[in-house]
DNA sequence: CCAAAGTAGTTGATGAATCAACTATCGTCG
DNA sequence: CGACGATAGTTGATTCATCAACTACTTTGG
């Protein structure tokens, strides 16, 4: 079992690769089937029943904690490690739904703020109390807590060294 | 800071739900953060240079370890944590390139069975190093031994808790 | 032995993500 | 000032994922 594995040849001009061992190929494993299926549990609890999508549910929740409800286009695409692209295609979406509004920056005419409407709080709040109870299900809870405080102390190392890391988001 | 807050009503029918408190608040946000991240710049280091995505990696990694590099359709799906028909759609993909070939199972004329080329091994064997070079640099290495034996005892739980929990996959 | 229910996989339409190319504005420095 | 490079955001084409509907085979059980 190697999701690293394709050894089998141990000559070939100078790789040199360090491969993982048996116990970090297990980690490793357990890694990506945990947040794969986490996050497809996860997606599925908000298709039922909650209005916003959990991609969507991530962007009202920045907006509802900034100053005014309102972030720039840049620096939630920064919050949320999404492409300008995407979030362009994602505001437009909710744009059309009525959740959030684009307005200029006053400063800078290059900018523009994207803005929560009432519409998009009382969806976030809607959304609210499902999507806990799901984190909580699948998450939180399904850890000690230990292990739940040490996951936050590694994934916050694991995104300082992907920060960058080539083609970062909008490079 | 709450990818959980909207709080701000402590009324409301009987909602009765367990919010998280700071400490889970940022270790939920740098999991969401840290796997974003990472498997975003896992990506990128499979587009320089690699002959395959990182699904298709995966793909093959489970084929390579499988007896005569043959899996059915249903058993990588379940292995990839994939859905039936995206699985079908890959495997397309794939085909197409000469990476895999699809064979009938002998004795259900139901099955498919998924079986990996000699070229699909080549490609394999091409992007492993690249491959594990970047899940050390962005994940193993990024941790002490202690938290990334953690990390994966934590997401094997977490796994089992989001495994069958709503629409799992081709339910 | 047949009907009904379940399993395996595919299909095609729809919607979302990605990428490269583009417009417009801003900052800077010669 | 004025040109050049960086920054902000959008666009549209292409690729990929998702969903519901469908075919075909197998299993159960009456």
């Amino acid at each position: 079992m190697g999701a690293t594995t394709a050894r089998e040849r141990d000559d070939e001009g100078g790789a040199d690769v360090r491969w993982l061992d048996e116990e970090q190929q297990w980690a490793w494993r357990r890694f990506l089937e945990g947040t794969s299926r986490f996050f497809e549990a996860l997606g599925d609890a908000h298709d039922e029943g909650l209005p916003v999508t959990l991609g969507e549910y991530h962007l009202l929740v920045q907006l509802s904690e900034a100053p005014g409800r309102t972030l720039r286009m840049s620096a939630l695409a920064e919050f949320l490690a999404l492409s300008r692209s995407r979030l362009t295609h994602t505001v437009d979406r909710m744009e059309r739904r009525g959740l959030v509004v684009r307005t200029p920056v006053p400063g800078d005419r290059r900018g523009v703020n994207c803005v929560m409407t009432d519409a998009g709080y009382a969806a976030l709040v809607d959304a609210a109390p499902g999507h806990v109870t799901a984190v909580r299900r699948l998450l939180v809870d399904a850890l000690t807590d230990e292990e739940f405080a040490t996951l936050g102390r590694a994934m916050a190392k694991v995104a300082e060294a992907s920060r960058g890391s080539a083609g970062a988001s909008s490079a």
